[in-house]
DNA sequence: GTCACTATTTATAATAT
DNA sequence: TATATTATAAATAGTGA
């Protein structure tokens, strides 16, 4: 749209694709808002200037929930109880198989060494990657029932127990007063190509059926978990 | 555009809902492919549909590496040498300014705990993440400038030694065979919120000279870190 | 549900200020 | 160089097969 057809090739004059570069990036922001607004779903836009400036959005107003969803949302555990143990063993399948795949997607992912340039940048995504693990693996211990033996406390919510990453497959609770969190230590498995895995563990009745402490596990429930991928 | 102006709220028909949405997914993928091919710069899309199918799209092919872009981007240490102790303290100081300024734009993240609803989605993230940051300490102890005192093996990439982010700064070398590489153990503190930080540690000279293996601190170069966000 | 059509609205390239 | 205008291209809401 214009006085002219664009060619669809770099705008080689700099004055010229920083204009360009400004007026579209209000005209995607609008769209993505539009879409999230319209649709009534979650959208994240994240984008860069000629000159290195960033522009991101996120219809929830973050980035980092979206981008958590993106990774991967497989739904497998949600929804309802599970009846018997011939139900949980197929839901555990499924869930392995879905592992697999997802392991696959992100299995060869590697941060470009020459985009992580300065000590600042690693110290900041160190901090949100550890944070996030750590509420992952609260969220982990949740689902799979890890509740404390003793209600004591009502804000139950923060106190949920954390689960040993560790290829032993091990489970500790930690009561914890207030608000504390435990956060356990992490080892890491090396591929052959270098390449650091650290998996929760395979699902299995047995490694479930180990955690003595868990008291139920929560339900599971069917859906068509797919994704489309412009790239 | 359209027989009529629609007008901006969820559109309650879920027929009409998911028909727009494909429509303007389509259209935003455009435009989102343009912009990045026309101003030859990074952008990354998330989106999920009504029905939650995710749609992504990244003009260098991985979200992952834009979202770590978008996490930060200081440039504060790239460029040119350091020239004597004022400049670097200086430079520090920047570094340290803009550290604190990420951090509280991080503190406060929190995955929603309602989001993280499956083993899997906590699995693969974590794996994600345990990678990155083995990446991102391996960038930081190569930053610091910390190179095998013994140039023995060539392709050193991969051998560089990796960074303890406990509270006491410390930093162990390991000169590693074939291509694995070291994993350290992490600590994490507790914010009054109950909230993991584990930011890497303060940057000072006097971090810096306890760092009696590295050779020498790579350069540093202004830029104009800013960003918009549209939320 | 999915495709094509097209009347309209919207975005924007070039231009003017 | 930044902002406003306008002619034109592009996106899409409603429609029908």
């Amino acid at each position: 749209m214009g006085r002219k057809k664009l060619a669809m090739r770099r705008i080689e004059n700099p004055t010229s694709r920083q204009v360009t570069y400004a007026k579209r990036k209000d005209g995607i922001v609008k769209k993505a808002n539009e879409l999230s607004v319209l649709c009534d779903t979650d959208v994240a836009l994240i984008m860069f200037s000629p000159t290195g400036r960033l522009t991101s959005f996120a219809s929830n107003g973050r980035v980092e929930d979206i981008f958590l969803r993106f990774v991967d949302r497989p739904d497998e555990l949600r929804g309802g109880p599970i009846n018997n143990e011939e139900d949980l063993e197929e839901k555990l399948d499924k869930l392995n198989r879905k592992q697999r795949e997802s392991q696959e997607k992100m299995r060869y992912y590697e941060p470009d060494i020459e985009k992580i340039n300065s000590v600042l940048e690693g110290g900041v995504y160190q901090q949100f990657l550890t944070s996030a693990l750590q509420r992952i693996q609260l969220s982990k211990a949740k689902l799979l029932g890890n509740q404390l033996i003793h209600e004591r406390n009502e804000n139950a919510e923060m106190q949920a127990a954390t689960v040993q990453m560790e290829d032993a497959v091990s489970v500790t609770d930690h009561s914890i007063d207030g608000n504390q969190n435990g956060m356990n230590s992490m080892r890491d498995i090396e591929d052959q190509n270098g390449t650091s895995l650290s998996m929760g563990p395979h699902l299995s009745l047995s490694f479930i059926e180990a955690q003595k402490h868990f008291k139920k596990l929560q339900g599971s429930e069917l859906s068509t978990p797919s994704f489309d991928n412009y790239n």
